[in-house]
DNA sequence: CGAGTTTGACCAGCGC
DNA sequence: GCGCTGGTCAAACTCG
């Protein structure tokens, strides 16, 4: 994305008389106040050391609200442009949902070509192809289970408790890793690798992961390249977090990880279930490496003020908060408030002098 | 030295 | 029961 123009969100008040406001006074004014400062040293009384005092803290304020403001409204004009892009974004997913769904509808493939989607031909283990057949699709709806599968759904085998499962489809910028670095999925969360195997129908291995972030988290994570495309990585995920997330799902790019990962569905099945038919609802993304620098200056502006703002006061924020919405929303206001003091300013010195 | 990874062995489910 | 397969365990190993 383009850089984001930095927007102006000064409010000009000019208060400053000796530099800005200097020629718009008068020359008698003008006079009056060069004098005047000229003598700041040794006959200011104490009402004009006040009005200085609250002038330059006015100053102080206004400066600080200004970048605030301005980082306010950058982040607006920011959020405005996500906001196109997701709905460009949205648009673009519904048009190749239909798209792919009406090719789908037209000539039904006796077999799965999609690179995105495992075909297991085993006879064994049907629940995997069941369960991967129900991979495919975004609207598959969370009841699925129909009347006639019910039985298979309630297996007293899996006594009812079926950990959600969710599968996630990645694109990788290396393909040619075939270590275990190559299955790593940066998600976040903190996986400890117990196992890899190498499966019938795939020549890259699967890892096999569990959440190590607590120790009674239940969650596990099955990582294997597609078979069709080794570019793509298919993370498996099965259970829920019992604890909150340790770290936001990182997007460094890091060579052999994974970035641009979207859970994009879960639903509540077992690898192990069998049957024609599972409760399975879990669609399918791939996703297009997230290209280096996308957000990347939106992550650092954002990082950079809520740094900022964390370290200000709560109070602090809120009052200036206030101070920026409401001078922003009135611009007369901001014109007659410089006006007011700097005219203000003008008239103190002109009356102390006289 | 501790945490994480690797890897061969073991176990369980499934079809024949 | 047997063989195949996926999933898990745990000792050995690696790394910071």
């Amino acid at each position: 994305m383009e850089s984001s123009p930095w927007v102006d969100t000064n409010l000009n008040l000019n208060l400053n008389p000796l530099s800005n406001h200097r020629d718009e006074i008068s020359v008698v004014q003008k006079r009056e106040f060069e004098g005047g400062f000229a003598g700041f040293e040794g006959k200011v009384s104490v009402k004009q050391e006040v009005c200085f005092f609250f002038f330059f803290l006015f100053v102080i304020e206004n400066k600080q609200t200004g970048v605030l403001m301005e980082k306010l409204n950058r982040m607006s004009n920011e959020n405005k442009k996500l906001t196109e892009m997701l709905t460009v974004l949205c648009e673009n997913y519904k048009n190749l949902q239909k798209e792919y769904m009406d090719l789908k509808s037209r000539n039904p493939p006796p077999e799965n070509n999609d690179p995105l989607i495992n075909t297991t031909t085993s006879r064994k283990r049907k629940s995997s192809e069941d369960y991967n057949n129900n991979m495919i699709g975004f609207n598959n709806s969370q009841n699925e289970c129909s009347s006639s599968d019910e039985e298979s759904c309630k297996k007293p085998k899996e006594n009812n408790i079926r950990p959600s499962v969710s599968r996630v489809y990645l694109r990788t910028s290396t393909v040619s890793s075939s270590n275990s670095a190559g299955l790593i999925v940066k998600d976040g969360y903190q996986w400890r690798k117990y196992g890899q195997k190498v499966t019938r129908d795939n020549p890259s291995p699967r890892a096999y992961f569990k959440c190590s972030f607590a120790p009674t988290c239940p969650v596990k994570k099955k990582v294997q390249r597609s078979a069709e495309d080794p570019s793509v990585l298919v993370a498996t995920y099965e259970g829920e977090h019992n604890h909150p997330q340790p770290s936001k799902p990182e997007l460094s790019m890091s060579p052999g990880s994974v970035s641009g990962l979207v859970p994009v569905s879960s639903s509540s099945s077992s690898m192990k279930s069998t049957g024609p038919s599972t409760t399975n609802t879990t669609a399918t993304i791939a996703l297009d490496t997230i290209k280096p620098g996308l957000f990347d200056h939106h992550h650092d502006d954002l990082r950079k003020w809520a740094q900022e703002i964390d370290q200000a006061p709560a109070i602090e924020q809120i009052l200036v908060q206030q101070m920026a919405s409401s001078l922003t929303r009135d611009p007369n206001f901001t014109a007659a408030l410089a006006a007011a003091i700097s005219g203000r300013f003008v008239d103190q010195s002109r009356t102390e002098k006289w």
